[in-house]
DNA sequence: CATATTTTTTAGACTAATCTAAATTAATTA
DNA sequence: TAATTAATTTAGATTAGTCTAAAAAATATG
């Protein structure tokens, strides 16, 4: 069984590699922890060493299958707990995280599948954030290429539909690599070119371009 | 804020003190916690340096208010969350006890509260015991003599009303002390004598005895 | 009442998670 | 490519909670 605060660095390396898709650095693990790189570095031999993630290192961190499904465990538990708070419990959107972060360490598979059930065996939670089920499984949300994507909507980028090098070194300029996630701000009538939020920066991307860019919304 | 093991150790003194009514022992509480009596040592000077007990050493604990009223605060939290568990995710009553365990120790009054609510305000918890209010104050039972318990009550004794050195002497000859747990096997109709159980071991007690024995239900 | 036994405390060590400071490796730049 | 800088790891110390073994105090016994 794993420690509270083993499950609190398997989730952040979980979230930070985009699900999965990419490697994790020792220096944003550090950050997102709010602690230092020495103790990440040792809490990432520590979930080698029990092959919930794979470790080279210098290189940074990858999560396995077995990690994927430990961490989608505790964030099955932490929307569970946030769908309960907000709809049984009358708490607003906005309170329900700090009590969630705790909430979502009781270990109980009971308890979960209990509480599932009390509560419609939700698919969403209250920010709209998909469920995993009881297996550690998400629902692999469908594709849609950038381009598909409204004003005020944000994904994560999942794939390249081009592997035209070029591309991808202006990809790699902006910023914009599978796992992270894109707003999008608007989209201009004219040549529909659209201003999209990544890393905190706006930036202006063609047709030609967002069409290209695979997202899990 | 108090720590998880801190939480546990003061709530063991609570329960093992009869809510605060007598001292406990280092290996009483060592026992209870099932640990070694040097931890509980430890432990209880910490306690005792954040004035929630007395520590006389060799001599025993003592809760203090300010440590009765975190206690209760522990088991409102407890008892709250086994009712939640029982009446509105469908446990059994032997199924509650190992997840509450870990719920009492979510620390958010807020979350308490609103769970209250939900639940209807309820004053009991699914096995009878009252649950403490949110400034950690418990309904004081009203005090009973032994003698009017049924067949099949128990109590816990707190206080003795005759003090006769020679009741009092055979009162602690049977392990009949204030804090302790007593339940009512039967009652003799001839004499009005009743059988009882004190830690787990069967003891006649007359009428005389049991009239001045004080009891909380 | 002196000795033996039990209870409790103290001393010193161990683990998990953390830190600072120093050393090492990788990346950048001149 | 050599030197500098940035990122990462290692080494050693710290805290909370635990342990074992030894010392000290209280209690029981002859």
């Amino acid at each position: 069984m794993l420690s509270l605060t083993e499950e609190n660095y398997l989730k952040a390396i979980y979230h930070l590699s985009g699900g999965g898709v990419k490697a994790v650095l020792t220096n944003e693990l550090a950050e997102a922890m709010s602690t230092k790189a020495a103790s990440a570095t040792d809490m990432i031999k520590k979930l080698a060493g029990k092959s919930l993630i794979t470790y080279e290192k210098y290189y940074g961190v990858n999560v396995t299958s077995q990690g994927k499904t430990a961490a989608l465990l505790v964030v099955r538990k932490h929307r569970l707990w946030e769908t309960f708070l907000v709809q049984k419990l009358g708490f607003h959107w906005d309170e329900v995280h700090e009590v969630a972060e705790q909430l979502e360490h009781i270990h109980s598979a009971h308890l979960m599948d209990k509480l599932d059930e009390f509560l419609g065996f939700p698919k969403i939670d209250p920010h709209g954030d998909l469920i995993p089920d009881n297996k550690g499984r998400i629902k692999t949300q469908p594709q849609v290429a950038l381009d598909q994507l409204k004003s005020g909507y944000h994904g994560v980028i999942q794939a390249v539909r081009d592997s035209d090098s070029n591309l991808l070194k202006y990809l790699d300029k902006i910023g914009a690599r599978p796992g992270i996630r894109i707003k999008v701000l608007g989209k201009e009538d004219y040549d529909e070119s659209m201003e999209i939020v990544i890393d905190d920066k706006k930036v202006f991307v063609s047709k030609e371009v967002s069409q290209n860019i695979l997202m899990t919304i």
